[in-house]
DNA sequence: CGTACAGGTCTA
DNA sequence: TATCTAGACCTGTACG
């Protein structure tokens, strides 16, 4: 495979072409204005793209009218790579180390092709690559670690691709739903008409003209002096109360919450054309799963998804991967009996028909404590069965939350590591990091109070993040196969990815590709099983739904 | 007046 | 029928 590394040169890009990733054979200049047909035309045969960062070139590309098919991201790989315990830091070391460390994703809303003043034009991508290739070839891991790298750099275009592409989405729809929950759109700073008739009746109903239940402060005080036993303002809470004023309380706190995240201030910011265009992060959270940027993309509430609809004549392909991290699980830690109890639909039933638990409330209680460390209660009670019935799967995580109370790192089956423990008062008797303020509440009961979380938060990774490991490679087979499911169409009547959410993906396709997608959409998901755990006999079964709109997808 | 944080609520 | 993992982002409020 050829790869070509691309760099900045003020107004010139440089495409050095290295074949299997040697020493140039061939150097391109070109004005910035010819890189877009310059990738086009070498797109006709196999290529791999170097670069420093997809967000810094790819929409570009993208709004010019070229995809590529596959390549390589400097920077999310430099992030992988340097907190990989299965790889030699040494190798990745350099003069520019720092600068690589720091370099942050661009979202400008403005797919000008480069940021002016960009720290990243201080870098040297290819010096970078040649590090970053000698630190993979070297690793003991090194071809788990590579498709890590493969997947991340291929979750990094499906992200540049689904923000261009954007979600459909009829303002028209989420306006009226507005209109009718809170009545006509009221001038700034106003509350609607049926905001204001519910606060009407709150001050009433807790006799205090003034209170603003906006104030979590104000509105406790409101609540004590009506006599209620609260220390809080939270709905779950306030349900648990009686009082002539509660109903109405929640109801405004249902109908403010909806106004300031999903309100006309949402669509005026984050709907343009028909479409919501938020920025998703790939790598952007510690565990592998990513992040988002504008518009709250990662918590569409259920509530608006009605105003999600797929064009005239196309449809949306909804899945998603039934309890995709107890089967991840079952999976990296090789158990059996949990995979035997994956092999149906539903992994909780499937643990009660062998006999592990009683109800299927009791397994997901079990395995939800088992994954995020709830100890107390009814989940903590189920752990001596599963671990009995289940010592692998079980063993794994126990370990993981060990060795994260120990303060040690831990890493996902394909090599992403934890970040390591900070704070010199959590592990004293490690090494104490130079400059760290004087130790701050650091009784014995707080030292242990921290070494707790951190085992949580170990044990957790390890299943999150390899569960995240697993939806990027079904990400990425999926894109590769939907670009061969649209045949020779131009990019506007293909099948294409629309969103996507931790385990749970939207296809935005023709209706008369729609029974294709949902193929191909399964066969993807067998594929990141393969990928991931290569002969094992785990099952990843999808919900996939074809639908006009996200909210019938449920 | 701008920034940081607390409290709350939505997502998987 | 509970306080456990990871986030984004809103308002109000305290602070400098």
């Amino acid at each position: 495979m050829n790869r070509v590394v691309l760099l900045r040169r003020g107004a010139a890009v440089e495409a050095r072409e290295c074949p299997d990733g040697g020493s140039p054979v061939e150097v391109t200049r070109l004005p910035v204005g010819q890189l877009a047909g310059f990738v086009r035309d070498r797109e006709t045969s196999p290529v791999r793209w170097v670069w420093d960062d997809t967000t810094r070139w790819y929409p570009g590309l993208l709004a010019a009218g070229v995809r590529v098919e596959r390549c390589w991201d400097l920077r999310l790989s430099h992030a992988v790579l340097r907190r990989s315990p299965v790889v030699d830091q040494a190798l990745l070391v350099g003069a520019e180390t720092q600068g690589w460390d720091a370099l942050q994703p661009v979202t400008a809303a403005d797919p000008a092709l480069f940021p002016l003043d960009d720290p990243a034009d201080r870098l040297d991508a290819a010096a970078e690559d040649v590090r970053q290739q000698a630190a993979l070839a070297a690793s003991p891991q090194r071809a788990r670690l590579g498709l890590l790298l493969a997947a991340e750099s291929s979750g990094a275009l499906v992200a540049a691709e689904m923000t261009s592409a954007g979600l459909p989405w009829r303002a028209d729809l989420h306006e009226r739903l507005l209109t009718e929950l809170l009545g006509p759109r009221p001038v700034a700073g106003r509350r609607p008409a049926v905001l204001e008739g519910l606060l009407t009746e709150i001050r009433g109903a807790f006799r205090d003209p003034g209170l603003n239940p906006d104030s979590p402060g104000g509105l406790l005080r409101a609540l004590q002096a009506a006599g209620l036993p609260v220390t809080d303002t939270r709905s779950w809470t306030l349900e648990q109360l009686e009082h002539p004023g509660m109903l109405a309380l929640l109801e405004y706190k249902r109908l403010s919450r909806l106004l300031q995240a999903n309100g006309w201030n949402w669509l005026d910011a984050w709907v343009r054309d028909g479409r919501f265009r938020s920025y998703f992060l790939p790598g952007g959270v510690v565990t592998g799963r990513w992040a988002s940027n504008g518009g709250g993309a990662l918590s569409v509430p259920v509530q608006v998804r009605p105003a999600a609809v797929a064009d005239d004549g196309w449809r949306f392909v909804v899945s998603d991967v039934a309890q995709l991290e107890p089967r991840v699980l079952a999976g990296m830690s090789g158990d059996v009996a949990m995979a035997e109890a994956a092999r149906s639909t539903d992994l909780y039933q499937g643990m009660v028909a062998s006999g592990a638990v009683a109800t299927r409330a009791d397994a997901k209680l079990g395995m939800l404590g088992a994954m995020y460390g709830g100890t107390r209660g009814e989940s903590g009670r189920m752990m001596p069965r599963l671990t009995r019935r289940y010592p692998r799967a079980i063993g794994l995580v126990e370990e993981a939350a060990r060795a994260g109370e120990r303060g040690e790192v831990v890493h996902t089956l394909l090599g992403r590591g934890s970040p390591a423990p900070t704070g010199p008062w959590a592990w004293p008797e490690g090494p104490v990091e130079l400059g760290e303020p004087p130790e701050q509440g650091g009784s014995t009961e707080e030292r242990d109070r921290r070494r707790r979380a951190r085992g949580r938060f170990t044990r957790n990774f390890v299943v999150q993040g390899t569960g995240a490991e697993w939806a990027l490679c079904w990400l990425a087979d999926l894109r590769n196969r939907l670009w061969r499911l649209g045949g020779s169409g131009t990019a506007a009547e293909r099948p294409h990815l629309v969103f996507f959410l931790h385990d749970e993906v939207l296809v935005h396709t023709p209706e008369h590709l729609a029974a294709d997608v949902e193929d191909t959409v399964r066969r993807a998901a067998a594929e990141a099983g393969r990928l991931l755990f290569g002969s094992f006999p785990i099952d990843f079964p999808l919900d996939v739904a074809v639908v006009a709109s996200w909210a019938d997808a449920d």
